[in-house]
DNA sequence: AAAACTGACAACCGCTGGTCC
DNA sequence: AGGACCAGCGGTTGTCAGTTT
């Protein structure tokens, strides 16, 4: 296949042989394209990418046939913001399984790998980022894992609770002297010990769209991850989580949109006061 | 108002592993 | 056994819309 030549992804040009046949299109797809690669898959179905990119009539890679299809044009491709719970499941789903976007993709139904892995670039490295740590760091995922997803499931429980306006830091003020684990209730902090996702369980996590099942999935991941470990509040992990040089909290006073989820109501998790929890949480220094 | 910057997302590329002959 | 072909995966890049200066 020589002499083509390479565009950007965005201008849509046709490549050709040096023959001067076999055009090839690449760039955005046009609603014609769309409609006749949903057509042809809605009657005959997926698979063969390379033939349905011939038998279609459309002058597309199989490759690109399958990336449209998947994800843009599949019926039960999920469009719009992420959720909170989504967000903690990718959270989650990530601290295991690393970059493994399609199986992380697996439990989020009607999500790509494609949208998956946009959101970690652009919301979860944007934050490492500003913590001027690795997303990868252990310093990072400790972060994650002790601060930020509690936080967070305590955010939705609350929303999911309009009577309980306990504070999220009540519990560990009562029961935690060193306030490592500020915003952990019990069972969150058997969710999120030394290993927050029982593998044999995962499949029993369920996402759905709808806002109202907000509390019943987060429910359904607590309930999950609810092993038998009995580390809370001494969970060494919990004691390895110390504050770092350079690691830059007040980066944070900068930063919003990372938990908002397009949803006005998870403006401002970042505020004064979460800026003041935060600090707290980080460093606690052992 | 316009230029510069940033974030979000769509699309492409190279690589890998599986299957078939 | 091994080569060809194909689907799928993860990384990267280009574009565009929105925001900031």
């Amino acid at each position: 296949m020589a002499g083509h030549v390479k565009t950007g992804c965005g201008s849509a040009e046709q490549l050709t042989h040096d023959d001067g046949t076999d055009m090839i299109r690449r760039g955005p797809w046009t609603a014609e394209e769309d409609s006749m690669l949903n057509t042809y898959v809605t009657i005959h179905g997926e698979g063969r990418w390379n033939s349905v990119a011939r038998c279609a009539g459309l002058k597309r890679t199989g490759k690109s046939c399958r990336l449209r299809w998947l994800n843009y044009l599949r019926p039960d491709v999920r469009r719009g913001n992420i959720s909170l719970k989504e967000q903690l499941l990718i959270l989650e789903l990530h601290s295991r399984w690393g970059n493994r976007w399609s199986k992380i993709a697996q439990f989020l139904p009607g999500r790509t790998d494609n949208e998956i892995k946009n959101y970690w670039r652009t919301r979860v490295q944007k934050q490492a980022k500003q913590l001027k740590c690795d997303v990868n760091s252990k310093q990072f995922r400790d972060a994650m894992r002790y601060v930020w997803i509690p936080r967070m499931m305590e955010r939705i429980r609350a929303a999911s609770d309009p009577y309980s306006d306990q504070p999220a830091a009540a519990y560990s003020a009562d029961h935690c002297p060193n306030n490592r684990t500020a915003g952990v209730t019990p069972s969150q902090a058997h969710a999120f010990g030394t290993d927050p996702v029982d593998p044999h369980l995962m499949p029993a996590i369920s996402v759905t769209s709808s806002d109202s099942s907000e509390a019943q999935a987060v429910s359904d991941l607590t309930e999950c991850c609810d092993l038998s470990g009995g580390n809370y509040p001494d969970n060494p992990q919990n004691r390895s989580f110390s504050c770092q040089p350079g690691l830059d909290i007040q980066a944070f006073e900068h930063s919003n949109g990372w938990f908002d989820g397009g949803d006005s109501s998870w403006d401002g998790l970042w505020s004064d006061e979460n800026m003041w929890f935060l600090q707290q949480q980080l460093c606690d220094v052992v």
